[in-house]
RNA sequence: GGCGCAUUGGUGUAGUUGGUUAACACGCUGCCCUCUCAAGGCAGAGAUCACGGGUUCGAGUCCCGUAUGCGCUACCA
């Protein structure tokens, strides 16, 4: 039989990280083995869900490059046969209808008010079977329920027994009965709920691997259920470990904001395959410990056995700028800056520069080998794709920004400077040809004349060219950027003022 | 409250059927290289493997308990 996986996430709001990674890990799989990658959205909960977040989960997987093969399902689309088989359950006996009236939940805290019911109901030595009209006769349940009662379908579980399952992660798992409640199959208002819907959907959609995240563990024993009620096979299970914040509590992005959102990584300058392949190391571990994995490396070496089972931290700081997200992400998207195909890289550094209004349409034309050089050149240093813009800049526009610290430090601290720079602005220009070579042997030639370090001259012209401390080397520099820019901006004399 | 799951340096992870100096990556420190910053090279700090018992000649690895965290416990998903 061959594999069928999906990714099913509900529509309301961004991608979160984790379950990008879920779709990732499901990806991975379904490459791996020659499965089926599905996508399914659930949006059953009409409330909350919006086109707009079900196009960006859209956008967000292919952004990380996870194709799916067939066509997207919509969870409520399916509404008829998953109230289908809710009426078939109870026509069977194996589910029954309950007409108590709909408690009113406060949505704030539902956690505590669980925990409240739950303390009432153990001290009132209620069981999970307690319900009054489980065991109503067939005949009056239907005569209420055509009279117009309105009433919530309930699974009937058996009083003895268990459930077991064989997660792929986690082991052999085990529930007594007991401690599963007669789960609600349908609403009153006929909305079918979360368990039944996707155990319908994985049966419809043939689904053979259930890999998720660990929040569905628990669940997973009514789910099993559920399929048993139903007649069906349940599939295979994977649940994966959580990833939490640093303070070891649930990333949301109402508390820990942008860093918790896929499409947060693609706006700041992430190379997709760098964060994929971050995300992958995050709770799985190839073989070999070879962690910079190209995808077809990914999907050779991935293998569900190799997910760990304890949650996982993002390590992001808060309150450090430069340090916005995971350093091993960070890491992850320089290396992939610096050593990826250049022609790969190209198209990327072309749309970031296009957003900032720096790119020129000779850059694909007559002077493609000059951006090719550049790029290849200031990539070494870059950590996202958003510096080839900003700390970039220089080398595609004559309006840039002069740090001031660099100024002082470099330019202001020698009075002597602004006419020495001027003074080798002269030698540049009678330099020929020029490029790195030459313009090192004048600039060596002139600083012996004024009796002043190279170094001086270096790093007073690296900040008059470029604006900056840091950068590739001077020589480079002067090439890259020719002669007349070069002399240009060495007389400009704009720092100073 | 009940049930479940987890716990190896700051972070991500490796640690084969229990065997001797707990490994790798990121981060951090120092040195080298050098016109700066990276990259690269070298060196280094950082873990009594959550804690307490037990089994064993020997435990990060097996068993029990405790703690902590997380999850589920809903006519949310």
């Amino acid at each position: 039989m061959s594999v069928r996986v999906r990714f099913a996430p509900s529509p309301t709001g961004y991608l979160h990280i984790g379950a990008a990674r879920s779709a990732l890990f499901n990806w991975l799989y379904a490459r791996k083995v020659g499965g089926k990658f599905l996508l399914r959205i659930e949006d059953t909960d009409l409330q909350r869900s919006t086109e707009e977040s079900t196009r960006s989960i859209i956008e967000g997987l292919e952004w990380l490059g996870l194709d799916y093969d067939e066509d997207l399902v919509f969870q409520s689309a399916n509404a008829p046969q998953h109230r289908g088989a809710a009426n078939r359950l109870v026509e069977e006996g194996k589910a029954y209808r309950d007409f108590t009236p709909k408690e009113q939940y406060d949505d704030e805290d539902v956690k505590q008010g669980i925990a409240e019911r739950a303390r009432v109901q153990a001290t009132e030595g209620l069981d999970q079977r307690s319900n009054p009209y489980r065991d109503l006769p067939k005949e009056e349940s239907d005569r209420r329920a055509a009279a117009g009662e309105p009433f919530a379908i309930r699974l009937k579980v058996a009083n003895e027994g268990q459930t077991r399952f064989d997660d792929i992660v986690y082991g052999a798992q085990e529930r007594s009965y007991a401690e599963i409640e007669d789960l609600v199959l349908l609403r009153s208002d006929g909305h079918p709920l979360y368990n039944l819907s996707v155990v319908i959907d994985d049966i419809l959609m043939g689904i053979t691997h259930v890999i998720r995240g660990q929040d569905h563990l628990t669940n997973t024993h009514k789910q099993v259920l559920l399929y048993e009620a139903l007649g069906a096979k349940a599939p295979q299970f994977a649940h994966l470990p959580l990833i939490l914040a640093p303070d070891k509590s649930k990333l949301s992005k109402r508390k820990h904001g942008e860093v918790v959102s896929l499409t947060t990584y693609r706006d700041r300058g992430f190379v997709p395959a760098a964060f994929r392949n971050f995300l992958a190391l995050l709770g799985w571990s190839p073989p070999e410990g070879k962690e910079i994995l190209s995808e077809e490396e990914l999907i050779e070496c991935f293998s569900l056995e190799g997910i760990g089972r304890a949650n996982a931290i993002f390590n992001f700081h808060e309150n450090d700028a430069s340090r916005w997200t995971d350093d091993k992400a960070l890491w992850m998207n320089a290396e992939y800056i610096r050593t990826m195909p250049l022609d790969e890289l190209l198209p990327m550094v072309k749309t970031e520069l296009r957003a900032n209004k720096l790119w020129r349409e000779e850059y694909d034309d007559e002077d493609s080998a000059w951006f090719r050089k550049t790029i290849d050149l200031i990539r070494q240093r870059f950590f996202t794709l958003k510096d080839f813009s900003s700390q970039g800049r220089a080398y595609f526009s004559d309006d840039f920004d002069f740090e001031e610290a660099v100024v002082n430090k470099n330019l202001r601290k020698e009075p002597r400077l602004r006419e020495l720079l001027s003074g080798l602005a002269n030698k540049l220009e009678e330099v020929e040809p020029f490029n790195a070579e030459t313009t090192k042997a004048a600039l060596r030639a002139f600083a012996d004349e004024a009796g002043v370090q190279p170094g001086l001259l270096i790093n007073g012209s690296r900040a008059m060219l470029t604006g900056q401390g840091v950068g590739p080397s001077m020589f480079e520099i002067f090439e890259l950027l020719g002669r007349d820019r070069s002399v240009q901006r060495l007389r400009s004399g704009l720092p100073w003022f």
